[in-house]
DNA sequence: GGCGGAATCTGAATCGTTTCAGATCGGATG
DNA sequence: CATCCGATCTGAAACGATTCAGATTCCGCC
C-alpha cells in the first residue's frame, strides 16, 4: 500500500541501507547513488514514516506543551515563542490545553509520554512534579512555564510573581490608592496566590495605611471579570474600593468594560485597575490598562531551549530561570 | 532499558498477545488474566508505546492544525474548539503555526505527513490545494478552515466572507457614512480579498453614492493597525475617510487606539470603524468594536468532526460548510 | 599483477505492538 | 467415553526505518 524505504531501494536498484544512508549520512553515500535513490524517491512519491523511525530510535521529533488556557493570549505568545525554538531544530509541537481541569491536564502528559516526546513544557494547574518526576526517569525531561517546582527536581522558566504583584500594589499605593481589591481565582494556581502574597507584603510594608481585599472569581477569563465588576458596581459607594488589582489581563479587561459600560465608577478617577500579563490588548482597551508584564515569547523560547538541552543531556543540573516582570503603566491608574 | 509488553508477560506469566488483548479486548481476556496483567503493568510502570502501535496499526491517534496566526485569538478559539471535539475522542492535536508564511506552512503539511496524522486541519496561506489532494491520496484527509476549496476537491468549514464584507459595509452605509476605506493586507489570502469584495459590492450596489478605497497593510496585526492609523492622521483632514472596514479585528484594534490616542479623528464622530472575528477582546476595546461576528470555537469543532468523519470513511463525498457571519453593532459605528 | 586501505555498499537484526491461525482447555452432549 | 464447541491462550509474522559488522569495489603504488 504505502511505498516504503524498501521499494525505492528496489527501484534504485539499491539496497535499504543505502536509501537510509542516503536519508540520513549522504555523504557516506557516492553522487551517483544518491542521484539515483533521489530520483527513485521522487517518482515513487515516498514519504518517511516517522513511526518507525521513532520505534527505531527510542525517540521522536515532537515536544508536548500544556497550556492552561489557551485562549489567554499570554500563552498563545509563550506558545509561539517555543514553537519557532523548535520548529528552527525540526521538532513539531503537540498541542494541549487543560482549561484549568486536571484530569485533562492528566490526560495530556499520558498521551504525551505514550507518544515519547522528546520533552514537555507545561504550565500545570495541579501538583504534577510526581508524574514529572516518572517521566524524566523514562528519559522526558520537562520544564514547568511560569511555576516554580517545589524541590527542584524539574527546571523552570517563570515570572516572579510575588514581586509583580508588589510592583502593582506599591503602583497604587504611590498614587494615592488605599483600599485595593484583589480581583482573581483558583487560588490552587501558584501564580495568583503568589501574585496575591506580593501586593500583601506590599501593603503592609508600605508607610501608607492601605487595605487589601479579595474578590474572588471562579476563573480568569473575561466574563469572570465582567462579573466581578458588575458586583463591585452593587455595592454601596463608600464600601467601593479605590482600586483593583487583577490577577491577570482577561480579568481586567472584563471589569473594566463592566465599569467603562456602566458609567457609575469612573476609571481611572473613582477606581484604578492594574492587570498582570500585559497582553497585546491591554494597551488597546477601553481605558489603556496598566499591567504588569511578563516576556511570553522569550519565556516560551528560553523553555524550549533548556528543554532541548536536558533532553539532549539527562545527567544536566536543572535550573530555575526567573525573569523579572516590569510594570507598564497606563491610563487605568494614572488619575 | 524500556519496559515492554513483552516483560509484563513474562512477570504475568502470559504471552503477549494477552497482554495485549488485555489492553486492546479485555472482554476476550478472563478475568484472571486481566487481572494479573494488570497487576504486572502496575508494578512494572508500563506505558504503552504509540510508535510501534502506530507502525502496526498504520495511523496514529493525532491531528494536525495548521494556523495562519497563532496569537490571533480568532484562531486560538477555533483551536479551542476542534481540540475539544478531538480530546474527547482520545486524539491528541499537533499544532503548527504557518505566520502566513508559505514554507512554514509546506513544512508543517510535510512534517504532519510523515507523522501520518490522522487528518489535518488546515487554515491556509499559499495554495495548497494540490498538497492535500496528494495527502488524501495517502488516506490523509483534510477539512480546509475559513476558506473554500476551489474545486471541491477538499471538504472545509468557513464563514462567508463576501456576505461578511457585505454586511459590514451596508452597516456603514446606513449609518451615513460614504468615503470608506478597507484597511487590510496579505491579498493573496482569499478571506481579505472576500472580504473587500463583500464591501466592494455593498457599495457599489447602493443607493447612497459611496466610495471605497483601500489602505494596504503588510499584515494582519494589532501593530499594523497601529500604523495604518497614523497613515491616515497624517493626511489633510478633507482626504480622510468617514469609516473603516478593517479586515480583522487585530488591525481594527490597532488602529483604534492610534487613533483614541492621538485624539484628532474622534470615533465613531469623525470616522467609524468596523472590524471582522469579533474575538473577545472587540467588546472591551478603547471604543467598544463594532464587528462581523465569526462562531469559531463551533468553525473549530465542525471541522474537526468531519475531518473524522472522513477518515473513519475515505470515500465520504467532500463537503463545504458554510456559516452566514452576523453583524455585532457597538460603539465604534453608533455616531 | 598484487597489495593495502579507503570508500562504498549490503542485508539481517532490531525496535514494541498488533494480528491471527492454530493450539489447548473445560464442559456439555449423545 | 468419545466428540464437539466455545472460550481462552499462544507465538510467529508483520509494520518500516536504522544500524552495523562484514563484503565488495576502487585506486594508487610498488
Amino acid at each position: 500500500m504505502t511505498v516504503s524505504i524498501r521499494d525505492v531501494a528496489t527501484l534504485a536498484g539499491v539496497s535499504v541501507g543505502t536509501v537510509s544512508n542516503v536519508l540520513n549520512r549522504p555523504d557516506a553515500v557516492s553522487a551517483a547513488s544518491v542521484e539515483r535513490v533521489n530520483s527513485a524517491i521522487e517518482t515513487l512519491g515516498y514519504v518517511r514514516n516517522d513511526a518507525a523511525r521513532q520505534l527505531r530510535a527510542g525517540v521522536s521529533t515532537t515536544v508536548g506543551f500544556v497550556a492552561l488556557d489557551g485562549r489567554n493570549p499570554f500563552f498563545a505568545d509563550v506558545v509561539a515563542g517555543a514553537e519557532n525554538e523548535a520548529t528552527s531544530r525540526g521538532l513539531a509541537l503537540l498541542h494541549g490545553n487543560s482549561d484549568e481541569d486536571a484530569a485533562r491536564e492528566s490526560l495530556y502528559i499520558d498521551l504525551f509520554e505514550q507518544q515519547m516526546v522528546r520533552g514537555l513544557l507545561i504550565a500545570p494547574f495541579g501538583d504534577v512534579t510526581a508524574r514529572l518526576k516518572r517521566l524524566r526517569a523514562r528519559g522526558i525531561p520537562s520544564v514547568l512555564i511560569d511555576r516554580f517546582s517545589g524541590d527542584g527536581s524539574v527546571s523552570s522558566v517563570s515570572v516572579d510573581s510575588v514581586a509583580g504583584g508588589r510592583l502593582a500594589a506599591e503602583h497604587l499605593l504611590e498614587r494615592g490608592r488605599r483600599r485595593i481589591a484583589f480581583v482573581g481565582g483558583g487560588f490552587d494556581i501558584r501564580q495568583v496566590t503568589d501574585r496575591l502574597a506580593g501586593a500583601r507584603s506590599a501593603v503592609d510594608n508600605s508607610e501608607h495605611a492601605g487595605t487589601l481585599e479579595v474578590v474572588p472569581t471562579h476563573a480568569m477569563t473575561v466574563d469572570e471579570g465582567v462579573s466581578a465588576g458588575r458586583r463591585l458596581l452593587e455595592r454601596e459607594r463608600r464600601d467601593r474600593p479605590d482600586a483593583v488589582f487583577a490577577a491577570n489581563d482577561l480579568l481586567a479587561l472584563g471589569l473594566l468594560q463592566s465599569l467603562v459600560v456602566d458609567g457609575r465608577m469612573l476609571v481611572p478617577h473613582e477606581i484604578a485597575v492594574v492587570g498582570f500579563d500585559d497582553i497585546s490588548f491591554a494597551a488597546a482597551a477601553a481605558v489603556p490598562l496598566t499591567s504588569v508584564r511578563q516576556p511570553s515569547a522569550l519565556i516560551g523560547g528560553t523553555a524550549m531551549r533548556i528543554l532541548l538541552d536536558e533532553a539532549l543531556d539527562p545527567d544536566r543540573p536543572t535550573r530555575q530561570t526567573v525573569f523579572s516582570p516590569q510594570l507598564v503603566a497606563r491610563a487605568s491608574t494614572s488619575g
